[in-house]
DNA sequence: CTGGTAATTCTCAATATGAGCATAACAAGG
DNA sequence: CCTTGTTATGCTCATATTGAGAATTACCAG
């Protein structure tokens, strides 16, 4: 009998509240009852007219949400990462961005969970976070010294600079799959392990704490570390924050958002005139009265950018300390 | 019976000669005898043990070439354009772009095809091309006038305006598909038609001088669209370049190859400074002889950047005319 | 040896960026 | 009422980075 296969969709759903940016999940259940899962289901083509169609019905059946925001982010197809139970069934996994203002999610089992919480180490709002310097760094020492060749342990060495910023060369924030997949390898991810099991389709029994970070169902983790890459790139040249936003914000609402995205501080004054210059805002009259010291004006999103430049995004002005 | 799914693996293989981006085409046979298609197949899980691999087996099956630099698009998956003969089977595609050096295809009844003769509207090099303005922004004119509301003629409008940098917007290279996909729905290319027949998994019988550019088999014109922005934005930021130029080239050489992709005529000074301070390149000590003036000297990617800096691309400077 | 052609180098004004200081507007406490 | 703490908002300035073009150099062909 010859292979088949089968699509599953799967929605990375971002939010940030009280500046930290949360993803959506729902239990896990079957897959692994020991870890959230994003939403996601299989693609039934009698009942989905489009891919984003049928991700959106999954999702508001396991969330009860509806989406506005949507991008597809990439499709993943490994043979060894995606077999299903029966062995035989190659399972392709289409991944989904979807941006929301975070709100109640009533009488459904989903949940929102910190970003932070999943990838640690992609946290630089307070400096270089404790993780890193205490586990990931010595680890990945130790990783790049485990090298049988010493062409290898260069390589390595080299790989683990240009990622996570060790050496001279600077953080790229953007590169989030990149760590990921570096942690992965060096076996500093409890999916390592999991994945590294004889028979991957029964239900895992490493402890979830064996790694860095909280792991998610699958390859659900490796799909958020796509999401907030993507998305911290695409912030810079599309005016995404404001669908995370409310209808009205502070300018220093405004940047506390796009700091817990792109997880590190940005320069007040300056990211104020990058806003203003683009002229991506228009103060409302009202002001903000609850900001501990004078009033904050309120602003609103000008939709009408998106009709008179392309490419319009709120640029970070270039992040204090980063050369 | 429930439907079932099949993937198919599409693949724009992109070189540059001559001046010219091209893409390699196959005959499209069974699909439509009177265009070309992109190098493409089914998915067969029992052969392939990864999506990009079953790619590459198609690509080196029906071209004979290897490829190196192999990067995912996009999955295309609606319902409506992708439904197999048998009308129950939903079909996907996932679309890749390829970047190879430009050789002969012996053997193999693969062709290079300009990709501006598929997108004419992309070539500003020797300023807005003629199609445009004699066909494309009259015949976008009457279809925003055709608009039966007023909203949904400005909406039109507007849409125009950005997409093709008509009104005081500057046009953004990048959004090629953007602007295919608006020809696309004003009915200026082929497809449009071809798409709306009553059966569509029947031979099309329209013919493909109907519209504006030479059109491709199945969607395969929108999948040349979306390889082409890809490709105009990421060689900004990631030295993908190289990948189409031979081990040593002169700075103009590697000009010339960056203008035919983004379309449009750079400062020659000026880039030049942005690719000698991003220090991409090195020089070896030879010279070019034949410029036809002063001989140029020849010069080498430096593979180190990689590790050294992350993003480093070309940087495009300020596109002389462009605000 | 003299144009012609194109590579390479240099200049310079106009902007943009990174960083810090100054002032303004409110709340709370004496 | 006045002082102090706190945060918003505004201003300044040295330093890069652009955009554009002029000047210089090196080869070819007659």
């Amino acid at each position: 009998m010859p292979r088949a296969v089968t699509v599953g969709l799967h929605a990375a759903i971002v939010a940030v509240t009280e500046e930290e940016p949360r993803v959506l999940t729902v239990p896990a259940g079957a897959v692994d009852r020991r870890v959230a899962a994003l939403p996601f289901g299989p693609l039934d083509p009698d009942r989905h007219r489009t891919l984003e169609l049928g991700l959106r019905a999954w999702v508001h059946e396991q969330t009860g949400m509806d989406l506005a925001y949507v991008e597809q982010l990439y499709t993943f197809g490994d043979r060894d990462r995606a077999v299903a139970a029966d062995g035989r069934t190659l399972v392709l996994a289409v991944a989904y961005l979807a941006l929301v203002r975070e709100r109640q999610v009533a009488g459904h089992a989903a949940a929102w969970q910190g970003i932070y919480g999943v990838l640690p180490w992609e946290d630089r709002r307070d400096g270089e976070p404790e993780i890193l310097r205490d586990r990931i760094r010595p680890a990945l020492a130790e990783w790049v010294d485990a090298a049988p060749e010493d062409s290898v342990r260069r390589e390595r060495r080299g790989r683990a600079d240009i990622t996570f910023g060790f050496g001279a060369a600077p953080l790229d924030s953007e590169r989030v799959l990149d760590r990921y997949e570096l942690l992965y390898e060096a076996g500093l991810v409890a999916e390592s392990v999991r994945d590294r099991e004889p028979a991957p389709h029964v239900v895992r029994a490493v402890s979830p704490h064996a790694g860095v970070g909280a792991p998610l169902a699958l390859d659900h983790r490796r799909i958020l570390a796509t999401a907030l890459g993507r998305l911290r790139g695409k912030l810079k040249y599309r005016p995404l924050v404001f669908e995370l936003l409310p209808d009205t914000f502070t300018l220093f609402q405004l940047q506390r958002t796009v700091e817990a995205l792109v997880g590190v501080r940005l320069h007040k004054q300056n990211f104020r005139r990058l806003v203003e210059r683009g002229s991506l805002v228009e103060g409302t009259a009202q002001l903000e009265p609850d900001t501990g010291g004078r009033p904050a004006e309120l602003f609103r999103f000008r939709r009408e950018v998106l009709h008179e430049r392309p490419a319009p995004g709120v640029g970070l002005p270039g992040l204090p300390g980063g050369h």
